[in-house]
DNA sequence: GTTAATATCTTGCGTCGCAAAATATATATT
DNA sequence: AATATATATTTTGCGACGCAAGATATTAAC
């Protein structure tokens, strides 16, 4: 196996824009969204998304808001306009390569002698 | 955009052992067979493909034989059965991964409002 | 003879997903 | 009441890998 990370470089930016597009979420909301979403394929650590968080509040994609609940801060993530179109763009660019993998692929099946 | 190399991660892996299941082929030679089996779209500089490939010998996925042409030496890749199984697999994370995104992105069409 | 294509190989950089750990509140168990 | 588990944010540092850049040498084109 090749690192387990390595398809899933730069998905995580799509999963994260893709619940957003949905709804603001806080954190650890964001994580359980995308679990659900993509049926347990995705679970992403804390460790991933908040790095992830923080380049996009820092790039304008996103924005966020702080509420208090009972004692606890939650911070809020909302997405902007900017960060829609990134979220396209990326989607885009993630379809042109799965497609490049399958036309390299063809007629190379794995079950193929 | 992401890095551009991001979706293109374990991508380079699975092309490489696409073109060798077809036939034995030099590093050269590997890197334009990929290019036109893609359509253009995995254009990989041999600084990314030669690493790749003694990665691979090492694993025991693909076996080396040196050839001289005039007074050039060519070193041609031979895929073993190991190096079948290994893409296999590799294939069928690739499209696990994919149909995550796929599931992610559900209803978060990039051209909806 | 000079340029361009062919061919292999090496060095080093930047990115990003993740493990691990620190900190703190809320809820459930016993 | 004490303990454990779930909730919630944050930081540090590692490892993998695609790539740019460059070194070296042969062959073909002009």
């Amino acid at each position: 196996m090749p690192n387990a990370d390595s398809f899933k470089r730069g998905t995580v930016e799509i999963a994260v824009l893709a619940v957003l597009r949905e709804e603001d979420l806080y954190g650890y909301q964001i994580v359980q969204r995308i679990a659900e979403k993509s049926d347990g394929f995705f679970t992403l650590p804390l460790g991933t998304l908040y790095p992830v968080l923080y380049r996009f509040v820092e790039s304008g994609y996103i924005s966020d808001r702080d509420e208090i609940v009972g004692k606890r801060l939650r911070k809020y993530y909302h997405l902007e306009a900017s960060g829609k179109d990134y979220y396209a763009a990326l989607l885009a660019e993630y379809r042109k390569t799965a497609r490049g993998v399958e036309l390299i692929t063809r007629g190379c099946e794995s079950d193929e002698t």
